[in-house]
RNA sequence: GGGAGUUUAGCUCAGCUGGUUCAGAGCAUCUGCCUUACAAGCAGAGGGUCGGCGGUUCGAACCCGUCAACUCCCACCA
């Protein structure tokens, strides 16, 4: 029994069949008892226009509704034909009447029942779906019409006794969506249990791995319980299938060719006067998918030689969708192992499925696929690549949102911008590199390679959109607002070549870094950026791999940046604006002398911030803004009298904050087990917050004293 | 019926080996800016008991159990 698509009249594979629950009608109907005329047993069935290929009726053999009928026959309705009443553990006495009518030829269950019970098959249908001669009745309709014609029949009958609503879940064909015909017919299988052994384990113990690995279940559950695949198909595109009969027999020959199928005839049919003539091959074809597992092997045919197929096979990774780990994945595993006997890739990296707002995968024949040449018309295709990488692990659902592409169209446009700052940039060989030039290349090249570290570990584990989302908080954070900032000139004046040609090169190195997400707009600002040698293009600039950097370079750059933020909150919320130079005054203490022994450091801070000066202190400053950075405490004197009591809950609440903070730590030093059982580094962490909590506490507690006093 | 997965900010989602990249990003919201690369932008801010409850552990968004809600896959009882 096979599953036939009515419409495209060919047979299709379980996988094909798509289920959905739908809305249908159980019709109970009469069969009236032979040999007594007043009694009869009550069926449920959805299908009434099968009726007439009915050749039994089916019971519990405990139901005691119906145990007075043993031996009895039934009439089918409206062609009566004598059918036995059959008993079998099958039926469920829960369900409907408890009383099944039996259609070999139409359902799957019922031709289970059919073999075992040694039932007549009778069928009814056509392979367009149209009622044949077989059925009797309404010939030539098609099965739904006839369902109509049917059920008007057995109410004039008055034997249907009632129609009930009901949810049930209908198969229908993937392509076509004609609603699958269960069908006798003869067809090609393969047998798969043999094949899926080897391709279990090769993906079980991580020969073939699978990204995200969650899917090694559903394949596991799949081949385990593997079926046999009906290969065939009556479509008159494909692979035909390479099998031939002598006419007038069943008997198949399987070859490569005609010749040697009649080579096979003759000797299996012991008749040495057979011709090519005498031959006819089978018209059928194969799946599409049959051809479609042996695609690591067929698509490079094109090469002659086995060594040249050595040299490609097995390929490294497969990228594809999910839906499609039955269809394509699991069975080219099974064809590479069969025919290359070794695996044909290394690696199946599953996408992410885009779905539509109402979570349905986007397909062509729902036609709710976002038009994507309109996409990349509105927001360029780099803009549309990085909002679909950045949006979707592997394996997850994306739903699709538009806004993803206007957030990769903004970054394109920061990239097209920093490219044109830099290019804007004239060279003056008098100029000196300024001290906030030295720092910000080296926190660039520490920061940069930091972010190229995570990159890498991020692509080689295949976590893509991790690694295109740290390469735009880098460019955008770091390269654009901190290091372009930072060594970009006075207006009117020029650069030192050396700040210039340093530039250049870390943004070369970026745009290789992007170059794979974003190929063209990295691909144009490459050229852009500086005269090229030809050949000389991003596409094949090696990619910018990991360097070591200093932990505690970084940290000291952290904190001056978190200083200038501190710095700019302040403006922010006393109107303080950005042009407007101000005064800074800093807490005295060893951490704060020592930031700012670094003359860099000074300049630094001086600029970003708009310093006038900066003053050094040992006690609380009245009138002034203070906050805490890092563990220094910083006051901006305002001329402003600030609001005491609007101070102090702010105080307040930091201090509960800080206070909380303290303690918990506290009390994990004090516990013995994690002194004992945690790592050094984290004990050592551990012991530092301690120490830079309590010290922001107690100046928080100065600050709260001099505003109460 | 069988199996898998998800639940983290208003929305869409990250968070790898349990521990300072640990509570994050984008969008949305609020405040202030047309600062000479960029208003599709700049500088800031607010917002979450990491679904509930237990457990393991010195320590849990992360491991285990359980409950709840949702999703998907497989099987297809007329």
């Amino acid at each position: 029994m096979v599953n036939w698509d009515p419409e495209a009249k060919t047979v299709l594979s379980n996988e094909e069949v798509i289920y959905q629950e739908e809305h249908a009608i159980l019709y109970h109907v009469a069969y009236a008892v032979e040999g007594s005329p007043d009694q009869y047993v009550v069926i449920a069935t959805q299908r009434p226009e099968t009726i007439t290929g009915d050749t039994a009726v089916a019971v519990h053999p405990d139901d005691p509704r119906y145990t007075h009928l043993k031996g009895k026959n039934v009439l089918v309705p409206m062609i009566d034909r004598v059918v036995p009443i059959i008993f079998d553990e099958y039926v469920d006495p829960a369900f409907g009447t408890g009383a099944l009518k039996v259609t070999p030829a139409h359902d799957i269950n019922d031709y289970e029942l059919g073999k075992k019970h040694k039932l007549e098959v009778i069928d009814t249908l056509n392979d367009d779906g149209t009622l044949s001669v077989a059925a009797q009745i309404f010939v030539g309709k098609d099965r739904f019409e006839a369902r109509k014609l049917v059920v008007a029949r057995l109410q004039e009958l008055g034997i249907l006794i009632k129609s009930e609503e009901y949810k049930t879940n209908i198969g229908r064909s993937e392509r076509t969506t004609a609603v699958v015909e269960p069908k006798l017919s003869l067809q090609w299988y393969v047998d798969m249990k043999k094949l899926a052994a080897p391709a279990l384990e090769a993906v079980m113990q991580d020969d073939i791995v699978f990204v995200p690995e969650k899917y090694k279940n559903v394949y596991r559950h799949w081949m385990e319980n593997i079926r046999d695949w009906c290969i065939s198909r009556q479509l008159w595109w494909g692979h035909q299938i390479p099998a031939w009969y002598v006419e007038g027999s069943t008997d198949p020959y399987v070859a490569e060719s005609i010749e040697e199928a009649l080579i096979l005839a003759k000797s299996n049919t012991g008749n040495p006067g057979l011709t090519i003539a005498d031959l006819r091959r089978d018209e059928d074809v194969l799946d599409t998918w049959f051809s479609s597992w042996l695609w690591p092997m067929s698509v490079f045919q094109g090469f002659q030689t086995k060594e040249e197929l050595n040299y490609y096979y097995p390929t490294a990774v497969l990228v594809t969708g999910w839906d499609i780990i039955f269809l394509w994945v699991a069975r080219m595993i099974m064809a590479g192992y069969e025919w290359e006997h070794q695996l044909p890739f290394k690696t199946v990296y599953f996408t992410g499925m885009v779905r539509d707002k109402q979570r349905r995968k986007m397909s062509k024949s729902l036609g709710n696929s976002p038009d994507c040449l309109k996409l990349i018309s509105d927001y360029g295709a780099d803009a549309v690549r990085y909002g679909i990488l950045a949006s979707s692990p592997a394996g997850g659902d994306l739903l699709f949102d538009e806004k993803l592409c206007e957030t990769g169209r903004n970054f394109c446009n920061k990239i097209w911008n920093a490219t044109r700052l830099i290019q804007g940039w004239c060279i003056d060989s008098d100029e000196q590199v300024t001290a906030i030039q030295t720092l910000a290349m080296k926190s660039f090249s520490h920061k940069w390679n930091k972010c190229k570290t995570e990159v890498n570990q991020d692509i080689h584990g295949y976590r893509l959109s991790e690694a295109i989302t740290g390469l735009y908080t880098f460019v955008w954070d770091d390269f654009c607002s901190w290091y372009l900032e930072m060594v970009k000139p006075q207006s009117g004046k020029g650069m030192s070549p050396v700040i210039i040609e340093q530039t250049i090169s870390y943004f070369e190195e970026i745009l290789s870094a992007l170059h794979p997400f974003m190929p063209f707009i990295t691909e144009e600002l490459w050229h852009q950026l500086k005269a090229r040698t030809a050949g000389d293009d991003c596409i094949i600039s090696p990619y910018p791999g990991p360097l070591g950097y200093d932990e505690s370079a970084l940290k000291s750059i952290n904190t001056l940046q978190d200083l200038i933020r501190s710095i700019r909150e302040v403006r922010n919320k006393n109107g303080l604006s950005m042009k407007e130079a101000i005064l800074l005054k800093i807490f005295d203490s060893d951490e704060s002398k020592k930031l700012f022994s670094d003359p860099h450091h000074v300049h630094f801070v001086t600029k970003f911030g708009n310093i006038s000066s900066i003053e050094w202190v040992q006690s609380e400053v009245a009138q002034s803004a203070s906050f805490i950075s890092g563990t220094t405490k910083y006051f901006i004197p305002l001329s402003e009298t600030i609001d005491p009591v609007a101070e102090m809950l702010r105080l307040e609440k930091e201090m509960i904050y800080a206070q909380g903070f303290v303690d918990s730590i506290r009390k994990k030093l004090e516990n013995e087990k994690f002194v004992k059982n945690a790592k050094p580094e984290v004990l050592e962490s551990e012991q530092k917050k301690m120490a830079d909590g309590q010290a922001r506490l107690s100046n928080l507690e100065a600050s709260l004293n001099n505003l109460k006093s």
